[in-house]
Formats: structure tokens, C-alpha cells, sequence
DNA sequence: CGCGTTTGACCTGCGC
DNA sequence: GCGCAGGTCAAACGCG
């Protein structure tokens, strides 16, 4: 028995390299050519390994009877990765676009409205084109109520940025917003729901920029890629769970910290606020992803003046509180590069849900996203000033340290993000 | 012994 | 000026 069983498991290992081999508009006669003489193979095999003439006829039908599940099995493999491979490509595709747009938008990019609205999409059937594509997109994620389970591998990833007075808005951002997008999220995504929402608070100038994350996240604090000094705790007023005060250690004298602090309404929620820019390389992943993450939140820019490009949600909550909004809201699947091994799950064909565990639950994405907020941060205060283009930000980012502390403990992500604004700031150690 | 965390004290900004 | 709340400091403590 257990000679068939690893009979079984080569002979899938081949299919498979096979497959790879394939191209996407081979005939499935092929295929079954192929199986047949997997089949053949596999009975003589049987034969030499049983050496027994009258279990032949029996090993043959148990043989057949595998040979139409393999068989199956393949075509369903096949399928799979067919449609893999368009994604990919689709994938791949809108990637380059989005670059393209990206460049114009740079061009364009000293005519300055604070509000701006990105959506970026991995569907694979759909395409950025114009704006109006993207206000379909943008409706279907902000009609929040609908709430469909189909919707449950679907990611999201949205940041905001915003551009504010920094008085003392975040506190009241943080009761009154936070829970309605949080509570809105989750409905949308009720059991695996894996959104990310970031948003990005730009003050004054000499202000520091700060960025919230929410995550779902079961331990005390995200592995972000970077290593992190406590060097305080505090209960807040608003919120009974402690706040606890991070520095940024990865090198001496880095003015990053960090506040990471539990969501009232939601305790397996945790909200990380970013502040400050590193003047240091990041950790590969990190980098590749921040890089990215800030790329492409600078594509698709869709001007304010439309109102119809902006969700629901965020113009009834957002807009009467901060008319200096800038929205980011990325859906994943994100357009990402296949460098990437955390690639769009939905497109499985299998209906694991743990796909999109697996994607978020991936300490790269994680390490990747946390890392992409402060090169937003830095990329979005320095465009406060003169914008540079995205190639200097993420140059600054790249590097060959590989610092990753902590351990891939944390399960899945479910974020949801809202605005900070800033108080004090201090001058850098 | 070095490093990181804990925790109470202290500082600062803001509203009244 | 006072009180409050957020943020930071630094001594004490724990761990490897
Ligand atoms: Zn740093």
C-alpha cells in the first residue's frame, strides 16, 4: 500500500511539472494520452512490485479506478492553472498601466488637491479605465451593507491620507469614525475579512506625519519588519485598553515610533499608529513592498472635483470632518508583481478560505505593509514640500539590511484605518 | 551583565 | 492658574 500511495504522489509531482510544461491551449487528448501512459507505467510497476499473477486483474481495476480520479484531478489542476496564468498576466498587465498612469499622474501631480481618491483593484476582470471604472469600484466597496458572503475572499486594502489642520482631531476621529468604518468592514467581511486600511495624517509641514493602521491581530504588536524599543504605556481616557510607546531601534537615532493600542469595540483589533520617517533601510520585504505599496498609491488619482469618486462611506464620514482628505483605498487582491508570493488567493480554484488567511496571515505581507506607511509617510511629506518622484522614495527605501524581529505569530489582519492627527513634536533626539 | 520591559513620575499642551 | 490628558523619561526589574 504504501508502495501506491508514493506511485500516486510522483505521479502527481509529474502531472504537475508536466502541466507547467503545457501550454494553455493544449487539447485535452493530451492530456489523456498522457495519463495513459502514466497508467501503463504505474500498472507494470504494480506488477514487478506485487509480483503476484493473480492480482493483476485486481491491482488492474483499483489501477483504472485511480487513473479516472487522477484523470479528474488533472483536468480540474489544469483548469486552475489556466486560469492562474490568465490572472497573472491580467495581473502583470494592469501593473504596467497603473505605472504608466502613475507617470503622467507625477506630471501632473504640482496642481495640488488635498482630496484625492485611488482605488486600485485586482480583479481580474476588471480594469482601471478612467475614472468611471473606478467609481463602479468604488461603489461596490462602499455600499458596505450588502455584506455578501461571495465577498468573504475578497480583500481590501484601502489607506487614506489625509492632510489636516493637526489640531486635536484624532481622538474625536478615533471615536466617531473608526468604529462606524470598523463595524462597516466587518459586516462586509464577517468572518475572514482581511481589509487593510491605513490612513495617513500630513500636518503642517514642520509637523511630523503620523499613519494608523488597523489590524486584526492576536498578539501584542504587528511584525512589521522592524525592530521596535518600548519605551512607554499609558491608558487613554477614550479607550481602557493600554496605548502602548514604541521607538524604532533598527538604527541609532531613527525618529520613528509608534503607538499601538487595542480598538475598544473590537479587542482583536489593533491599532498602530506610525510616526515619522526612517533614516534607515528597510528590511527586503519590507522595502519591496514599500515601494510598491507607495507606487502605487500614487496611481489613479481621481480628482476630488467628482464627487461621484468617492465612496459612500467615506464622503458621509470623512468629508464633513476633514475637507483636506486624501483617500487611498487599494481592494486586494493588490496588482502586484509575481515577484511576490503571497499572489491573489480568490483566483483558486478551490475554495479555501484559508487562502486569504494564508495571504494575510503572511508575515511578508505583514512585515511588507507596515513598512509601506512609513515610506508613505516620508514620501507624502516630502511631497508636502516638492514632490519628488516615486523612483528617489523608494530608492531611499531599498537596502541590503535584513533585520526581521520577532516571529511570524500573528494570525489574520483585518484592518480598518482611520485618520490621526498629531500634537507635539518634538525635535529628534 | 546587557538588553528590553514595566511603571510611576514628570513634562507639555490645551481647555476652562 | 488649574486640572486634565497624552506623551516621555528613567529607575527598577526580569530574562537570557
Ligand atoms: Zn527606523
Amino acid at each position: 500500500m504504501e508502495i501506491d500511495l508514493s506511485l500516486k504522489i510522483e505521479k502527481e509531482e509529474a502531472k504537475d511539472s508536466k502541466m507547467q510544461e503545457l501550454d494553455d491551449n493544449q487539447n485535452g487528448k493530451e492530456a489523456l494520452d498522457f495519463a495513459d501512459k502514466e497508467d501503463a507505467s504505474m500498472a507494470a510497476i504494480g506488477e514487478v512490485e506485487d509480483g503476484a499473477p493473480s492480482d493483476i486483474s485486481l491491482q488492474d481495476n483499483r489501477n483504472t479506478q485511480e487513473f479516472s480520479v487522477l484523470r479528474k484531478e488533472m483536468n480540474r489542476v489544469k483548469e486552475e492553472n489556466k486560469v492562474l496564468r490568465e490572472v497573472v498576466e491580467k495581473t502583470m498587465q494592469d501593473y504596467y498601466d497603473l505605472q504608466m498612469k502613475f507617470a503622467v499622474v507625477q506630471q501632473n501631480n504640482h496642481q495640488e488637491d488635498p482630496r484625492i481618491f485611488l482605488s486600485l483593484h485586482g480583479d481580474e476582470h476588471q480594469t482601471i479605465q478612467g475614472n468611471s471604472s473606478i467609481v463602479k469600484n468604488l461603489q461596490k466597496h462602499g455600499s458596505f451593507p450588502l455584506g455578501d458572503e461571495e465577498d468573504e475572499e475578497e480583500l481590501g486594502l484601502s489607506l487614506r491620507l489625509k492632510t489636516g489642520s493637526g489640531q486635536r482631531e484624532s481622538e474625536e476621529e478615533e471615536n466617531h469614525e473608526t468604529p462606524n468604518l470598523a463595524s462597516v468592514q466587518n459586516k462586509l467581511h464577517p468572518s475572514q475579512l482581511s481589509a487593510i486600511t491605513a490612513s495617513h495624517a500630513v500636518s503642517s509641514p514642520n509637523r511630523k506625519a503620523r499613519v494608523s493602521i488597523r489590524a486584526r491581530c492576536q498578539t501584542a504588536t504587528m511584525n512589521d519588519g522592524c525592530q521596535w524599543r518600548k519605551y512607554g504605556q499609558k491608558i487613554a481616557k477614550a479607550n481602557p485598553c493600554p496605548r502602548a510607546y514604541y521607538r524604532c531601534t533598527v538604527a541609532p537615532g531613527c525618529p520613528v515610533r509608534k503607538q499601538v493600542q487595542r480598538c475598544q469595540e473590537d479587542m482583536s483589533i489593533l491599532i498602530t499608529t506610525y510616526e515619522g520617517s526612517h533614516n534607515h533601510p528597510l528590511p527586503v520585504g519590507a522595502t519591496a513592498m514599500a515601494a510598491t505599496a507607495s507606487a502605487e498609491s500614487s496611481f489613479t488619482l481621481l480628482d476630488s472635483s467628482n464627487p461621484d469618486g468617492i465612496p459612500s462611506f467615506s464622503r458621509a464620514s470623512l468629508l464633513h470632518q476633514n475637507p483636506h482628505f486624501i483617500n487611498y483605498h487599494m481592494p486586494l487582491p493588490l496588482p502586484l508583481p509575481t515577484a511576490f508570493p503571497w499572489m491573489p488567493s480568490k483566483l483558486s480554484a478551490s475554495n479555501n478560505g484559508g487562502n486569504v488567511t494564508a495571504i494575510t496571515s503572511d508575515p511578508k505581507f505583514r512585515v511588507a505593509v507596515a513598512a509601506a506607511i512609513p515610506s508613505l509617510i516620508n514620501k507624502e511629506t516630502h511631497a508636502a514640500t516638492q514632490p519628488i518622484p516615486i523612483a528617489s522614495s523608494s530608492s531611499s527605501m531599498s537596502g541590503g539590511r535584513e533585520i526581521e524581529s520577532g516571529s511570524p505569530k500573528t494570525n489574520n489582519w483585518v484592518l480598518q484605518s482611520y485618520t490621526a492627527s498629531h500634537k507635539h513634536i518634538q525635535p529628534s533626539p
